[in-house]
DNA sequence: TAGATTGTTAATCGATTAACAATC
DNA sequence: TAGATTGTTAATCGATTAACAATC
């Protein structure tokens, strides 16, 4: 298993890859992938190492080539299971996000608990009320539950989607929660990055990066 | 000037200082900022170092005091000027958020290209052409710069409000964008925490925080 | 071939954790 | 006082960067 940081790098490089590719770059050399991404060649070398593609001294790296070891790597299977609790603005951009990346994620619903909501399809996505977690998720091993609910109600959110067997959790909501060992956690206070912003943006003389 | 990831842990500890003194706990140890914020109290009490605060080995940390170092300590002044481009669902929920964060950031405009909504008050904020960048921000020290446009308008967005003195940049379009030195950028590609969590979910038996 | 770039190892750097005397 | 917790230094750990022989 790679390191975190190695892992979201990888992303980020498919990430541009499938930019270059669609304008129909098909070589780079680690210098114009590092370029892109904020990252410095020997760096975009040394993560290179963990998905087992060899560039080429002459042209550099095969754009689709390395697109697809990449892609080899972190996605072992399609249509990967996930479900998003709270259908707001910010639920709504999200799920949107997710008809892009079809055929790789699944969103198999939505939950909330407005009942002007419930029984609708959202953003293309059939919406349920959180009481029915358990019985609309029992068929799914979900890999992905995004949580982007009020901060009263995130914990009890996460506590739901847990106890219906969701292995990660990704949560928007402004305050961190808990999880027990066993499911991977992701807390995004978007607050967090916004402060940190304006007082790096304050306080640096150069610019950092990603 | 701290550390990165200290400074972002210091942000994540006074939302929970601030649950806390919401609920009317007055002190806290270590070991409870820890658990409640997915640290250790060694990282708790290293970070604390740089905040300039001396807890009680008897009582622990006074929670209004300590909130108030590091308030101290993030915000020199109140009301950072910031502006947002892009009025989408993912924008609206940020200008949203930004509601409760008054009076410390003051977001002074929004802008967008869609003439429906131009020169309305989108959720509080009167919203403005792109075109208007240069003459809305001229009297402004822009601190925190949010992007939330499609991908094919990101790197423009940016070059806008760079050219108009923006000095910090959140950049949420759905790929990385580069800026000169000088100026501090954070790329949020929303799809590479999902992938990230999605990866770990399925890879990693115990679970990771924060 | 000559030379720039690669893959990989070694060196550096920074961040986390452990340890412990000082403290209340 | 006794003992748990603090602030801080030292040790460990991991991640980044530098270096360089191998390669095309």
């Amino acid at each position: 298993m790679p390191p975190t940081k190695t892992l979201e790098r990888l992303i980020m490089y498919r990430i541009v890859l499938e930019q270059n590719a669609a304008q129909g770059v098909t070589h780079l050399f680690s210098k114009d992938l590092a370029d892109q991404t904020g990252s410095n060649p020997a760096q975009v070398r040394r993560d290179l190492m963990v998905v087992g593609y060899s560039g080429n001294p002459q042209k550099g790296y095969a754009v689709i080539d390395l697109i697809e070891k990449i892609r080899h790597m972190l996605e072992p299977a399609e249509g990967i299971p996930m479900t998003l609790i709270g259908i707001g603005n910010l639920g709504r951009a999200i799920v949107g996000h997710f008809n892009r990346l079809k055929p790789k994620f699944n969103l198999v619903a939505t939950f909330d608990t407005d009942e002007n909501k419930i029984g609708r399809v959202i953003a293309g996505c059939q919406c349920y009320h959180v009481n029915e977690i358990p019985k609309v998720l029992a068929p799914y091993i979900i890999q992905l539950g995004i949580i982007t609910v009020p901060e009263s109600y995130a914990q009890k959110a996460a506590d739901q989607l847990i106890a219906a067997g969701v292995r990660g959790i990704a949560n928007f909501a402004p305050t961190p929660i808990r999880v027990p060992a066993g499911v991977y956690l992701e807390n995004m206070q978007l607050t967090l990055t916004f402060e940190k912003v304006a007082y790096f943006a304050r306080s640096k003389i150069s610019g950092g990066t990603v």
